[in-house]
DNA sequence: GCGCCGATTGGCT
DNA sequence: GCCAATCGGCGCC
């Protein structure tokens, strides 16, 4: 087996454009130890949040607080937020330092732990195991503990496996939020069967 | 201090 | 398709 800790994105790939991060972020896998149970997805659907610039970030909504500080941390550390006072929601900080990007994970193809996945979600189907940003991050065990944490040191990893094809990222408007959400920033792999929504819906 | 709203989800009509 | 659950920030009194 790889060394999943060594083999992670290294920092300087979450510090370009945070758009090209979401793109790269497609097709790799994310490796999940949390609990001392190994849980795997790839990732098949990610949303950016450009930052001070876009109405939808949090950047730009909140004030500079200990809830949003992991915004203006190290590119390639977690911002793990907790959403509608129930889930949690597991970002990276892309971009530039201060500039508040993030990509937001929402949706994985479950790949290895799915036993455990199902414990930790309740019986479901296979489809909803993790479809969904609040979902995935149930599924691999991953709360507030991540936040701020460079992902190197952190007890969840993404690892690239294989390449994936411009021709096979289709992009569209991001999902469940009410400002500049026409922006194109959804990003999801064509035909994937586990995405949170299919692609074109809102 | 109080009310409203949100990068969601699951259950019920 | 509708709506409750649940909580922290923000805006306003």
């Amino acid at each position: 087996m790889i060394d999943e800790r060594a083999a992670c994105l290294p920092v300087p790939f979450f510090r370009r454009d945070a758009i090209q991060v979401a793109r790269g972020l497609l097709g790799a896998l994310l490796v999940s130890r949390c609990g001392g149970r190994r849980t795997v997805g790839r990732i098949v659907e990610v949303e950016a949040y450009l930052g001070a610039v876009d109405p939808a970030s949090h950047a730009y909504q909140y004030r500079h607080h200990a809830q949003n500080e992991a915004l203006y941390g190290a590119a390639g550390s977690w911002y793990v937020y907790l959403s509608y006072g129930m889930h949690w929601c597991a970002n990276l900080v892309a971009g530039r330092p201060g500039e508040g990007a993030a990509i937001l994970l929402r949706a994985l193809e479950p790949m290895a732990g799915l036993p455990a996945m199902r414990r930790r979600r309740g019986v479901t189907h296979e489809r909803l195991l993790c479809a969904g940003p609040g979902r995935l991050t149930q599924a691999l065990g991953i709360s507030r503990t991540l936040d701020r944490r460079p992902m190197r040191t952190s007890l969840v990893h993404v690892v690239r496996d294989g390449r994936i094809r411009p021709g096979e990222i289709v992009v569209g408007p991001r999902i469940g939020i009410t400002r500049a959400a026409d922006w194109p920033l959804r990003f999801t792999l064509r035909n994937s069967p586990w995405l949170s929504r299919a692609a074109g819906k809102t």
